[in-house]
RNA sequence: GGGGACGUAGCCCAACGGCAGAGGCAGGGCGCUUAAAACGCCUCAAGUGAGGGUUCGAGUCCCUCCGUCCCCA
């Protein structure tokens, strides 16, 4: 670089400085106004790669333009250091996962730091710090109280060989386990949840309101899944001590209703199977347990291996036929009550099985008379339905639920697909849940002066699949609360999800020992007024966190009148390399560490502001270096422009372009602050640069001291927030002061206005004619100039055109 | 299968429904230099994936198709 100009040592100085001068640092009884920017934690892997750097620089922006505007930014970092990939090294043979983690997290901080992304590393949190953990804990014994944390039997993958339970991801395709190769079974076990469920109308409906990408909040509504229906039971032919109850979304199809289909894991199948059904339901329930829910509902392979007659009929309440009783895997046990009432006519499934199996098809709806498919579920009058015959399908549903309702067959009822929250882990390296298990006084929770509930460090990693907490007696024995006998402690621990659930709230006051939120602390900072991370958490880490916000505040443990946790959420594009995004597990990343070496980190935060919408992904390719050049080259012209080639305090005679110049800056201002209010770096940026060749053109051509000062110590202000370390150099070279304590420029209006514009002659919205008009001209001059143009004159002739538009100053257009 | 995003110079990207070019990369030329790098100046280039529609006027709005990618299944 320029020799006035030594990037390591002028970026390691400023970052050295800003730590030390706690620039971004603000306590909690700071006098500015308060504004919480956070980019998502991140679990650490290892040093940063090009995905970090784009998500902490993106923040970083956010946080020093809003420090010059005058606010006071919370502005915190920290780790989400439990989960699977540490367990997993130490089981390859490598460190502990406590060890192997604090290593990946300073690898990964010194990058952060490096980049000069800045931070209140007093507030630091990682998820495995005892202090963490003893408030997830706590947290968790209070839902326990409250009924929002309960234990239930639910299935879950396991593994024969393993003898344990397997993430969905360890499943592969095939159904078998990925470390073994054993086939993998759905087992029943005993599994702790979170009723999100309680939540879910108020988790839906509170989206509308959410200032966020609108296909996050899709995703989330889709996800919650919410739908009305009615509950409605059938009876079974020559049983009546039996009844079935299927949920519908379509009561008003009950006529075509012509078989049932059960899950085959419903509690029914064994009284409902006839002696000669047995073997092949037996045979089915068997291929089922090898099943994942993804492959039932799947859509592929033949249908007709995939149910199974019962034997038995039930007796359809709408017209009294009998209808056979089927089982099919694509019938979830989890989902409604284990059973549907099959309209083929109306339902593609439903189709598809019939047709497998030759059971009849009853239309309830009439079809348009072109319509040549199978199933129809689009709007029509109903027939063949009895007293519904004729109505709409929204009507039909009302009715038909009032009918059911008034004979006391069923009901109106809203399902959802959100399920409450597994947070079961048969593992090792995440918070312990924090519960005993006493012959006598069956689960207690772990008293809250007992917490926290620690991972035992002694423990030994082997490739068996189970959790050493099983094996380690130490951490099992423990002492029942209530009567002080032998207990045993629970070895499940926490999804990571339960740590990133509520972090954001710990970081309004993570010194405060007495609570996991500081409810003052929390009112101050809360919401999160700008959250940046990538689309992968859009649903679930946001809405456990949605959730975890609400439910908080409800067991009074943060403000209740807080029920969202991001006021604005921005998820940038990510950065993808061979097509594919870039990322340590998939093994294809770019450090940025050679980077820092080379072009230094403002080049590289100036490259990820530069080379597109901040919302679009990026293409890491062969040029990407050459553009990283490009932009280290564009730092070290403003360098130039702003130390080397005009001495300071000379003064130029003539000055020419000084209006201009100044029009120019002011424009700058408000093109560059509105492009960074709407996530527009890459313009911002852009808008940077022509200001910098403008500024250069009239230095060179002369201009006056003081228009040519206020034109680059605007730039460097404006410039401040993307190339901190640069601009904050220049600025105390040339102004003695810290660009980063200076107010954010704000434009004179006065100085914007051009004197003269370009005025467009159109004739048939094709240009034909422009002229330098000046800006306040009125209507009848713009029509005299274009009506006065040969240009215009060849392509109207001597007709008056017939339709006039004008805008302006800046347009006419002649109809002929 | 459903939902969504995006297709503009060789490349990355700009363009309140109103002059297709703000900015950059690569390329070419010139200057500086003993030379190269660095630096400076100049220059080159697309009619907006295809086809319809709405409009005085469409890159922009609507529909269909093609291609790329993401999410859900």
């Amino acid at each position: 670089m320029h020799e006035g100009y030594d990037v390591a040592e002028v970026e390691a100085r400023w970052q050295r400085r800003w730590e030390e001068w706690g620039t971004y640092r603000v306590d909690n009884d700071d006098p500015r106004p308060p504004y919480y920017v956070l980019s998502m934690y991140p679990y650490p892997s290892g040093p940063a790669h090009q995905g970090h750097v784009r998500n902490y620089t993106l923040g970083d922006v956010l946080v020093r333009m809003r420090t010059m505007q005058g606010y006071g930014v919370l502005s915190p970092f920290g780790f989400d250091s439990f989960g699977l990939p540490a367990e997993n090294a130490a089981i390859k043979g490598g460190a502990h996962p406590r060890v192997g983690t604090e290593a990946r997290i300073a690898e990964l901080k010194s990058s952060v730091l490096r980049l000069g992304a800045v931070y209140d590393w007093r507030r630091e949190i990682r998820s495995h710090d005892p202090s963490y953990i003893r408030f997830n804990q706590i947290i968790f014994t209070h839902m326990l109280k409250a009924g929002l944390a309960y234990r239930a039997e639910a299935p879950v993958n396991w593994c024969p060989g393993c003898q344990t339970v397997l993430a969905n991801e360890q499943v592969l395709a095939d159904g078998t386990c990925e470390r073994s190769g054993d086939l993998v079974e759905r087992r029943n076990l005993e599994q702790w949840f979170l009723r999100i469920t309680n939540y879910a109308d108020e988790l839906l409906d509170a989206l509308d309101g959410l200032d966020w990408p609108e296909r996050v909040k899709t995703m989330q509504r889709n996800w919650i899944g919410r739908s009305e229906g009615a509950r409605l039971r059938f009876a079974v032919r020559d049983q009546p001590g039996i009844e079935i109850e299927v949920y519908t979304t379509r009561p008003d199809t009950g006529f075509g209703a012509t078989y049932l289909v059960l899950a085959p894991e419903h509690e029914l199948v064994e009284a409902l199977s006839t002696p000669e059904q047995a073997r092949a339901v037996a045979a089915l329930r068997e291929d089922v347990r090898h099943l994942t829910d993804r492959a039932r509902l799947s859509e592929e392979g033949p249908l007709d291996k995939r149910g199974v007659f019962t034997g038995s009929y039930a007796i359809n309440p709408y017209n009294g036929a009998e209808i056979p009783i089927y089982l099919a895997d694509y019938v979830l046990l989890g989902y409604g009550t284990g059973a549907i009432m099959a309209v083929p006519a109306e339902d593609e499934r439903d189709f598809a099985f019939a047709q497998a199996y030759d059971l009849p098809v009853v239309r309830t709806t009439e079809v348009p008379a072109d319509f040549a498919g199978g199933a129809y579920a689009g709007e029509g009058a109903k027939i063949n339905s009895g007293f519904l015959d004729g109505l709409g399908i929204a009507e039909a549903k009302q009715k038909a639920t009032e009918w059911l309702e008034a004979r006391g067959l069923g009901k109106a009822s809203v399902q959802y697909r959100l399920r409450d929250w597994l947070i079961s882990r048969q593992r090792y390296w995440g918070c312990p849940i924090p519960v005993v298990y006493c012959p006598e006084h069956d689960i207690q929770p772990v008293p809250e002066e007992e917490l926290p509930v620690l991972l035992p460090d002694d423990v030994e990693f082997l490739p068996t699949g189970e959790s050493p907490l099983r094996s380690h007696a130490g951490f099992l024995a423990a002492t029942c609360p209530v009567c002080g006998g032998p207990a045993t402690r629970e070895t499940d621990t926490m999804d990571t999800f339960v740590d990133s659930s509520w972090y954001f709230l710990r970081f309004c006051n993570p010194f405060d020992e007495g609570a996991p939120v500081d409810l003052a602390a929390a009112r101050r900072f809360m919401p999160v007024d700008q959250y940046i991370g990538g689309i992968t958490h859009a649903i679930l880490h946001l809405l456990y966190s949605r959730f975890y916000t609400r439910a908080l505040g409800d067991l009074g443990l943060a403000p209740p009148e807080l029920r969202e946790p991001v006021k604005q959420l921005f998820c940038q594009g990510m950065i993808r390399l061979g097509g594919r995004a870039m990322s340590k597990s998939k093994g294809n990343v770019v450090s940025p560490d050679e980077y820092f070496a080379t072009v230094g980190a403002d080049a590289l935060r100036l490259f990820h502001l530069f080379a597109g919408p901040a919302v679009e992904d990026i293409d890491w390719t062969e040029q990407t270096d050459s553009i990283i050049e490009g932009c280290a080259r564009y730092l070290r012209r403003v360098w130039r422009l702003a130390l080397g080639e005009v001495e300071p305090g000379e003064a130029i005679t003539g000055a020419p372009d000084g209006p201009g110049l100044r029009r120019l800056v002011h424009q700058t201002i408000e093109g560059v602050t509105d492009d960074l209010e709407s996530w527009a770096f890459n313009t911002a940026v852009a808008k940077c640069q022509s200001l910098t060749n403008a500024i250069s053109k009239a230095a060179q051509s002369g201009i006056e001291r003081d228009a040519l000062d206020e034109a680059i110590d605007t730039l460097l202000r404006l410039l401040a927030p993307f190339a901190p370390h640069l601009c904050a150099e220049a600025y105390e070279r040339r102004c003695g002061r810290h660009v980063h304590e200076e107010a954010w420029p704000i434009a004179d209006a006065a100085l914007l206005v051009e004197p003269t514009v370009t005025l467009v002659v159109q004739v048939a919205g094709k240009v034909r004619d422009r002229f330098e008009v000046r800006a306040d001209l009125d209507e009848q001059e713009a029509l005299a100039l274009a009506l006065g143009s040969q240009k215009v004159q060849d392509q109207l002739g001597d007709k008056p055109p017939s339709r006039v538009i004008t805008r302006l100053p800046s347009l006419v257009n002649l109809v002929p």
